[in-house]
DNA sequence: TCATTTCGTTCAGGCTCTGGACTAATTAAA
DNA sequence: TTTAATTAGTCCAGAGCCTGAACGAAATGA
């Protein structure tokens, strides 16, 4: 039982309250002083020292005077200001490199994506691929004012987080890789540590701030690429699971008399719904190497006879949707999710896999909720992990604001 | 996005300090003052305040000096008081009541348990008579000069939590039932406010107190009664969902092409692995109404019937057995758990079910994982949930003992 | 013009943690 | 036996941060 109760002292006090006031000047801009201190309970005078610091920190702007037509002193606004801070969102897929920055406004100052063969090539290379990416990233914020404060990678495949590695990439055959390190080494110190997450959540994240998630709070982001992947977001926070691993959608088992798969199992989803089994049930020649997502990939072709009625494409996808919508049903049963969200491949097939996966939905989702979860679909590009990604570094900068104005906070204990 | 950041002021501060020291003393006690300050960071001033406030308040105890046998003086031990406090857990279920108390120092000081047919009884009546019991613990508490700090009270349903009210409990019958404040205004006042709680959640978190789970850390506890629900503990914490509704294990399709489900859906896993879906396919007369608990229930028969070897009884229970795998590995992927504890009728079936259970979970349980999660069956009685329950006070206590010593902690704040 | 209202700052005060000094109690060495 | 070293816990001044009342500032309305 590991109840993570750390000890408080003054500086996480205070740390905790420049949050508290960052995050509600961020819901509430532009908000005066005196509104601030009316919703957090602290003093007039408590707000103003906190609102400086975060002034001083540049996190902040103080608008003009502005008048109800209340009558009494008209209030100063600040509002949260976009023009010094940004996080940079990085990552590496099976056939693309992205970069994007995000200032605190939240608004995108920069977006970058390569495509790029990335299987079997070297973690070295490929990370130094993304440093140059990353690089120009960052000269692209300074030449609009912006301080790059951290970066987070997103990355396909299993991570050790705590320990900053890569277990096992399979579809980039990496294996047990220190990425963060890498990504550091090449890239200027920033005042928040290098990260990295796992694509399936970043994604997931990126559909929060930029999707469909704004409205839903709670959701499954199912990112179908290579793999099947699920990102689960509970009340507005990425649920990790206990060691990182969780959403592992693609391995639950649709068809237990289904064909076995590489994970030990039989008639796992990815059998019938990862990208490769689609493409084979479709008819579509194995195109391994090639890029998939451009518009000569195989992705483009299965959309091709998609539109053209290909009865064995149509009927491919629809299975696919059958079996994603039961998989999905156990997530809806066990997360109790608002929505569920298609991204990655099946948001390009969601017009003829949808019907499929909305009727599985439609059934079993329990003795509790009247209604089954809404299901959308993403809008969002290809780099949505990025996107999120950005927006992981801008989430740390907002629930924890004094890393970027104290040079070395104490963190004492050794157990 | 609900980014619960609250305000801290001087009285949080010391309220989260004081349970960080009452956690490490319940973790390392009997522990000296110097090295709780070695382990928190805090001073040994601070520690030496904030241990004197924990020991006025009854709940930890000054030991005599011990010598370790290292040089310099010898250090005065402080530990858990468990002769002081304790926590009142209850719980309503189809076939019969329960109570517990459990000290502070997590022994049970008593345990009771009442068979009653509560199917359909009027829910003034079903909370009338636990109030009895909750009196008789009380008193029984009272005997042995413990206080009574709060309750909790497990319930078979769907709950609004934060609302204090039963949405509906379908194997009772009940349809928005305040159950919580009834029994409030059947008990003196408690320190803490009573609360209620899933008796899947609290079966699950009595089995991390008690059974297998100490060892876990996270792990999905199966409950089967009438229905299937599931527990989910993540990191020693009971996830609840968004919505409080997490871990409906029994809606979850096993079988796309299987019979209709009262939910909607087709082919749940309740419609193979629910008790009565069992006993059906056992050939055991239908005897709603009866207490199938008891010795002379339908269970205590099948188990007979198990026992003789009989087919369709070894098969019906083989048969759950692999759908309840099949909905258990939907879990572990999505969860991803260090194991699965089989509790409820699970536990007594568990000798002719697990074998199934552990092969369907054997194969799919990701790519991700080296071994599949470690199977257990639970070893508590049937008022798991009640000894949960209990737990949850005395977690609360834990959490925040500041509680029990001031009166009425400032909580402000309008939005 | 003046009372009223609301905003934000100032300043003294209180709560809680910090850190060094000090006393207490024991072991190891002289 | 005495003395030095070591460790435990308390005392007290001090610093960080929030509180609360008082106050000046800037508007509206009579």
């Amino acid at each position: 039982m590991r109840n993570e109760v750390t000890p408080v002292r003054h500086g996480t006090m205070r740390a905790r309250n420049l949050a508290v006031v960052l995050g509600e000047i961020s819901r509430r801009q532009p908000v005066s002083r005196a509104r601030l201190a009316d919703v957090t309970g602290f003093t007039k005078t408590t707000v103003s020292s906190l609102v400086a610091a975060l002034k001083d920190a540049g996190l902040i702007r103080e608008d003009g005077p502005v008048r109800d037509g209340e009558r009494g002193r008209p209030a100063t606004a600040v509002s949260i200001n976009g023009d010094r801070v940004a996080g940079l969102g990085l990552e590496v897929n099976v056939d693309y490199l992205a970069a994007c920055v995000l200032d605190l406004g939240r608004r995108i100052r920069h977006r970058h994506i390569v495509a790029a063969d990335n299987r079997g090539r070297a973690p070295e290379q490929v990370i130094g691929a993304l440093t140059d990416l990353a690089e120009r990233a960052i000269a692209a914020a300074a030449d609009q004012g912006l301080t790059v404060a951290g970066a987070v990678v997103a990355l396909p495949g299993t991570l050790d987080r705590a320990g900053g590695r890569v277990r096992t990439a399979p579809n980039l055959g990496w294996r047990d890789v220190a990425a963060g390190d890498l990504l550091a080494a090449g890239l200027p110190p920033l005042a928040l540590p290098a990260d990295q997450d796992n694509e399936a959540n970043l994604a997931a994240l990126g559909e929060l701030w930029f999707g469909d998630g704004r409205e839903l709070g709670s959701y499954v982001h199912v990112s179908g690429e290579i793999g099947v992947g699920a990102g689960i977001v509970v009340d507005g926070r990425v649920f990790r699971g206990a060691h990182g691993f969780a959403g592992e959608l693609g391995h639950v088992v649709v068809d237990p008399a289904g064909p076995p798969c590489a994970c030990g199992g039989r008639g796992c989803l990815e059998q019938v719904a990862g990208q490769e089994a689609i493409l084979r049930a479709a008819g579509i020649p194995d195109v391994t190497g090639t890029s998939t997502a451009g518009p000569d990939g195989p992705l483009a072709a299965l959309i091709a006879l998609l539109r053209d009625g290909d009865e064995a494409a149509l009927a491919a996808v629809r299975r696919a949707g059958e079996a994603l919508g039961q998989a999905l049903s156990a997530a809806v049963n066990l997360f109790d999710p608002d929505g569920i969200v298609l991204g990655g491949i099946f948001s390009a097939l969601a017009p003829w896999a949808s019907p499929a996966v909305e009727e599985a939905l439609g059934g079993g989702t329990g003795v509790v909720r009247h209604t089954p979860p809404r299901l959308t679909v993403s809008r969002l590009g290809g780099d949505a992990a990025a996107l999120g990604a950005a927006a992981l570094v801008i989430e740390r900068v907002m629930t924890d604001p004094a890393r970027l104005l104290t040079e070395a906070p104490v963190r004492p204990r050794e157990r």
